[in-house]
DNA sequence: CGGAGAATTGATATGTCTCAACACTTGTGG
DNA sequence: CCACAAGTGTTGAGACATATCAATTCTCCG
């Protein structure tokens, strides 16, 4: 596989290959807790300081990087606006995509561990982004309020993601990986409130092809495939699903 | 692919398909913060009651389940010996191996956000697991002891854990899965005080198909390949690295 | 010893990658 | 404004790797 040299969407300007983080934000602004709780879905209590504005916020031009490979740890994001993907580049250049990120997301739970970042995270559009500082949470003598679980939670949260997309990348064949990808593009506009079966894709043939595993031209069959089956219908980056039950039933 | 009938080692007494879970231990004992701590080798500090016996432990023979698919989460385990292998099992039958387990490794970390497992646990060999029982640590009031940020930490190695298998699994060529996943189970009989150069897998071809989504044949034929080459030894579930150098540089 | 699963190996079928050509979109600069 | 460059996306043909089916041997345990 030859080694992307763009990260950004396709109708923004080119962006050269491996953009160093942009540490201090252009525009700062701060969000309070309520703002976190309520973009993670946290199902559980928190009890202090609902209200105080102390997370900064972050914005990213589309193709820029979030934070990098290798990269001292500084915190976990939670996404406001905007999508990302997340990769992971091996020396030989190929590039695994471990996740595309959207409102809600978590970034960075590896680093918690790790103390530096494993992964590298791009903008695919214009993105805001909100730092949880998870040292400031976790320090000893710290009476717990609750966001230590909620900080446990949503990395926990991330475990499970990570074991579904499992499922969805190690499909047998291609076409029901594609299938399984656009049943879980679905899933996730349907859960910010959009249209499940009307979505546009965030990202290239060859970003999905690297979550996948297959190649940008299997990535394109695929949906050919999909297309030609009736089951949704394809234009560019725009799908439209026509059945779902088809779309979640397909097996090849 | 077919299901599988069994989840225990070759050599132990065939134990029928999805054994119900232990729910009380044969044999209970309890173990202290500071083994808890010396098994997931953590870097950071613990304050208070290092010594007092407050986790209990649970035996499981091989063949058993530690907890089934959608059981209610019931608190993460930490293994203190032997071998586990988690699978998630499709509606069509189909088993993904999500990780092998050994000594220090965390179990259930999903549990966390999910309130239940979503993949299931079996020992490959006979057992000995610690019971974190995560509700305890994060109850709101409670005063920070370090205890929320260990479990916080253990819970993101797991999903930096699950980022490296990803690449193991998802590299192009067979062989060079098979090359890297030895490599992997190298890393850790070394980091656990064992010879990196000779050690006996405990798991099956089969399974370790499961984990790299390939056949059992395929891995069969891989380690012969390899076997060929010169860069390993094998017979049956005994494996011995004769160029560490040519298994990590192995590309195909 | 017998039975059952584990492991190896071979022949063939099938699916994906690779290489290649081409159409389309978008942003830039003459 | 249009042509151009660069990236995106589609489609085809052939090479290659893995899955599948099948036969055989090995190992362990009762």
């Amino acid at each position: 596989m030859t080694t992307l040299n763009s990260h950004g969407p396709a109708r923004a300007a080119y962006v050269p290959f491996r953009v160093p983080p942009v540490h201090v934000p252009v525009e700062s602004d701060w969000s309070n807790l309520s703002e976190v709780v309520g973009l993670l879905r946290y199902d559980g209590q928190c009890s202090a300081g609902m209200d105080v504005p102390v997370f900064r916020r972050r914005r990213l031009r589309a193709g820029r990087s979030l934070f990098s490979m290798g990269q001292e740890f500084g915190g976990l994001y939670v996404v406001r606006s905007g999508n990302l993907k997340t990769v992971m580049t091996h020396a030989e250049g190929s590039e695994h995509v471990i996740s595309f990120s959207m409102q809600g997301d978590l970034l960075g739970a590896e680093g918690v561990c790790e103390h530096h970042y494993w992964c590298e995270s791009f903008a695919l559009t214009d993105c805001e982004v909100i730092r949880l500082p998870t040292d400031d949470y976790f320090s000893p003598g710290r009476t717990g309020d609750g966001v230590e679980r909620m900080i446990c939670w949503a990395i926990s949260r991330e475990v499970g993601k990570r074991q579904a997309s499992y499922a969805i990348t190690r499909a047998a064949k291609s076409e029901v990986r594609v299938a399984r990808f656009l049943v879980e593009q679905s899933e996730r506009h349907a859960a910010l409130g959009y249209s499940p079966t009307r979505f546009t894709l965030a990202m290239t043939r060859r970003d999905i092809g690297g979550y996948l595993s297959v190649t940008l031209e299997t990535v394109s069959r695929a949906l050919s495939a999909l297309q030609q089956m009736q089951i949704i219908e394809v234009s560019n980056r725009e799908i439209c699903i026509h059945s779902m039950a088809a779309l979640r039933a397909f097996e090849g």
